[in-house]
DNA sequence: ACCTATTCATAACG
DNA sequence: TCGTTATGAATAGGT
């Protein structure tokens, strides 16, 4: 839209894609606003600019609320690698508790409050560990014995034409999980086929370790 | 942009509601996607529409590690109520960890596991618990010692134009806190204003558990 | 779904 | 960064 059509790819030129950027994010909050309105919608928005800086929208509803809303669905209606996801959370939870009790130690050196932070502390520490022994067992779990989970049919996978650079479709109601490059592997079912032992092969506990556990299927 | 100039305000007429809906949440996320692509930013879209169906979006990241990025952000970079967030995804922990349980009991009822979920159950019960006198007792203390937390610098309060309907200005860093017709009111400050006591006001329980306790300032 | 008269968004330029 | 304008895109209403 504009002197010239645009080819959608990066922008190489620094100055330009700023200028781009500042442009095309304001049209889009636009766009997401008149939606939200028109059409009586919640919406989140959230973009991070190359340089790190984010900008969010949300309509009528607060932004926390929709996340909210959109992380409390059920499973297959929002796709994979959500425990990766949860994870992450309880990291914030911990930071923010770290913070509680930074307070608490500056504002009141109380015996009790105390106790109860550290309890809290270790208790979260447990948590996180346990759930990450669960999650093993949970993914092994599903993977040789619940072949429907998680429901292909919920994940619109979708390729990009690398000359044009649109998605195949944009009407379905899940979009947006492009591969990023990342090639299919399935070291789970590979190393624990057949197999009803709870024992989690060492190789499988490192790819869940390193974030790539649950990149298969 | 048609035949005719739409005001933008709530469409009444079903079909026609859906039927823009549906146009305009594809050209919103073709937008996105453009955006993503020409200036190589990580971008997450979330929608809900009236029906309850959810439709998303985002570029090469997946939506986690966008969500995630967002969550694990400062505070003051993202905005207020951040504690009803973080307690929602821990309720998602507690289903999800249900499922684990369930499928556990169905597979394999080993005790060793049970012991190990039962004790993660109690655990997490216990988190949940303690995070909330925490998120009490830090609200209390932030309330009456650091006035400058939430930082307010950091939310820009945006109002409607009721005619036109738009957003005094799209260009901040950040938008969208919407005052979702909630009136301010701060029971933390005037029950608690200059005490130093760690007693916290039964009618500030009851506003925390109502989901009203932040909603001053 | 498709069509097209219009309005809207924006790339290039100043 | 900011305003202007020629041009390409999005879309409202109709079929």
């Amino acid at each position: 839209m504009g002197r010239v059509k645009l080819q959608i790819k990066r922008i190489e030129n620094d100055t330009n894609r700023q200028v781009t950027f500042s442009k095309r994010r304001s049209g889009l909050i636009k766009k997401a606003y008149e939606l939200s309105i028109l059409c009586d919608i919640e919406i989140a928005l959230i973009m991070f600019s190359p340089s790190g800086r984010v900008s969010h929208f949300s309509g009528k509803k607060r932004i926390e609320d929709v996340l909210s809303r959109y992380i409390n669905l059920p499973d297959q209606d929002r796709g994979r690698y959500w425990f990766q996801f949860l994870l992450s959370t309880l990291k914030k939870l911990q930071a923010e508790n770290d913070f509680a009790l930074q307070l608490a130690r500056v504002y009141e050196p109380e015996p009790l409050t105390l106790t109860s932070m550290a309890e809290f502390e270790s208790c979260e520490k447990n948590l996180e560990q346990t759930l990450a022994r669960i999650t093993q067992r949970k993914n092994y779990l599903m993977t040789n014995h619940i072949s429907s989970f998680p429901d292909p049919s919920s994940v619109q996978q979708m390729y990009l034409d690398a000359q044009e650079g649109m998605p195949a479709s944009f009407g379905n109601e899940v979009v947006g999980w492009f591969s990023d490059n990342e090639q299919s592997q399935n070291p789970t079912t590979q190393y624990c086929a057949g197999s009803e032992s709870p024992c989690i092969p060492d190789s499988i506990l490192n790819a869940w370790s390193n974030g790539t556990w649950n990149k298969h299927e």
